[in-house]
DNA sequence: CGATTCGATCGAATCGATTCGACCCGCTTC
DNA sequence: GAAGCGGGTCGAATCGATTCGATCGAATCG
């Protein structure tokens, strides 16, 4: 007690106490090399006696080449990027995976102009996550660090690894679907298109300056089966987005589409919801179909027509190219499939 | 490019190749210090030749001794811990305050035996969030690294800055406000009381061994007015868990309680679907009391009785903590109060 | 019994920066 | 013209560990 001082002891201190060289008492902590149990023991009871906590991280690191950090570079403010379910759902498989690993997750929300921190964050790769915006600016800023980068459903990127979904097939079958039920008249309710998030009607000239990618994948995936498809883009992946995509596309005058694409479940469930205030029921007088498939704990009690990915296993899959990339391997890309999940909420339009 | 080796370069090698000292294209890119523009020049062209991305973090961190980075210490799995709402809020208000401060998030997902990466990770502080078990063991091992520490809604603890709720007070306002209706039989659906989440009734026993602060001192509020409240203990807080908890103490032979306190709007609203299952109807039937007060986007129509607590002010308090703790100071606590919002789940008990 | 091996330990170099004090030089000031 | 000053630069120490190669005694082997 008496000799703690107000300083963090060091690893020399400790050894110095024990009475043995600092080399020697590394080998007791790290566990790399033969110790002698007296001097292993001796070392440890120092280390108690000096109130040390272990080897200093930060030195550590230097001396490995190896922070044990991960970054996750995600838009926005934290907690909107975990708002959305399948966001979380990754981070689950993306967490599992590194854990094992002994990694930590550096959570480092991106904004374009706060890209001071993306340069100084100590970390040993990153996993970009929905960097709708200006990803190619992010990027190579990080690449010039050297650091494995993963991308997850990012435009092919070099020297980026690729964790993508089938976003545009998807679509397309879930759009034929709706074809199939006889549907003709069918409106998009699109994920925000870039970081402004414009609340507005699909144009050409927005598509054309667009930069999510997804979104705009999905788009491509829908207008394979109803070239003529428009609709709205959201602000976010919200069910209150939803429902206001929801009541612009069906409290109009005239023909009603019949049925709606919606680019995430909680677009979809806001957008029933818009629906039935409007009288309108699903999936009798519209069918709706949403994207994700995630569990929606509670949101809603119909049970959705989606297209289900695996978001745990995108997750997943990040989390093993960050390992490979790690010991030294090139990971190949993955190429995940989302599946048409029948629900509820799609049937052939009135007649 | 020709002689950008494949070896990330280091500051020497860009001053070396400018023709000055380390110190001086330290000097560059710290900013602290004078340097002539002709130099300063030289010295980033000789940056941008290498393809430098700037100082080292880690050697940096080392040299400064500051990382940059505070932990968030949060239970169980990433996505768990974020799936609640109140703690999105908190996030949003914590990485608002540090982020001006260019300091990042560092995830910690900390369940018992996996102590090693508290120990090992850098940071410069850490934010304990909802902790419940084995709150002391991990404080212990922290402590010693002699790093701030920030609780939120902990017991009071020997060198950690708590910010706190007024939970058993709160609840205790909420109670009076059910016993002044006229209520008499009311039931409690409670948060996890320890890690192992058992979904069951409370009894003197579970409750004796309980761990988790915050559902213990919201149930000690409850008893300040109903002392003899009794009930169930949810799994976590979703809307799932609230129902089963609702039908646990709803669907029962003789008398029902004519109102549930659930300590957050999640398990309300699940209780509050559990009782419509069965055919009572809220208020009339049974009145629910909610806590938290987050946005529950698109997950209920009911506009909740709750106690609505500052959850990203608590953030921010926190944040702020942190900060004034990195320049040596030692903040005071933070108690914070939840207020009492009046919705349309709570009424007189049927006659 | 000499040679070899092995286990335990240590010294010194190293990771990549930051920072303090010294130094040089050109200018002002009395 | 000497002293004083301050901008600009550099050398060397330092942050706190890890790790490689060397050393040394003891045990094994032929």
């Amino acid at each position: 007690m008496s000799d703690t001082a107000n300083t963090r002891p060091t690893l020399s201190a400790v050894a110095a106490r024990a009475g043995v060289s600092a080399s020697t008492a590394s080998l007791v902590f790290s566990g790399s090399g033969p110790v002698a149990e007296a001097t292993r023991e001796r070392v440890l009871e120092a280390a108690s006696a000096l109130g040390y906590a272990g080897p200093n991280p930060t030195a550590r690191s230097l001396r490995r080449g190896r922070t044990g950090i991960v970054g996750v570079v995600t838009e926005d403010r934290l907690g909107d990027a975990f708002r959305d379910p399948i966001n979380l759902a990754l981070l689950d498989g993306l967490g599992d995976e590194l854990a094992d690993e002994g990694l930590g997750l550096l959570v480092l929300p991106w904004s374009p102009g706060s890209r001071a921190d993306l340069a100084a964050a100590p970390m040993d790769a990153a996993v970009l996550l929905g960097c709708s915006a200006d990803l190619a600016g992010s990027v190579e800023l990080l690449r010039r660090r050297r650091i494995p980068l993963i991308a997850i459903e990012a435009p092919p990127l070099d020297g980026v690894v690729p964790i993508d979904l089938d976003n545009a097939d998807a679509t397309r079958r879930g759009a034929e679907l709706l074809r199939e039920l006889g549907h003709e008249r069918v409106a998009l309710v699109t994920l925000p298109l870039d970081i402004d998030r414009l609340r507005a009607p699909l144009t050409p000239e927005r598509e054309a300056e667009a930069t999510a990618y997804t979104a705009m994948e999905r788009i491509r995936g829908a207008r394979e089966v109803f070239p003529d498809a428009t609709g709205v883009s959201a602000g976010a992946s919200t069910v209150a987005e939803g429902y206001v995509a929801g009541r612009a596309l069906l409290d109009v005058p005239g023909d009603r589409p019949t049925a709606i694409i919606a680019q995430s479940d909680l677009l979809a469930v806001g957008a029933i919801r818009a629906a039935e205030e409007l009288g309108l029921a699903v999936p009798t007088d519209l069918s709706v179909l949403g994207f994700d498939g995630a569990r929606l704990d509670g949101i809603t009690s119909h049970v959705l027509t989606t297209l289900a990915q695996p978001a745990v296993e995108k997750g997943r899959a990040a989390g093993r190219a960050v390992r490979a990339s790690l010991v030294g391997e090139m990971p190949a890309g993955v190429a995940l499939g989302a599946e048409l999940r029948r629900g509820e909420t799609v049937a052939p339009p009135r007649a």
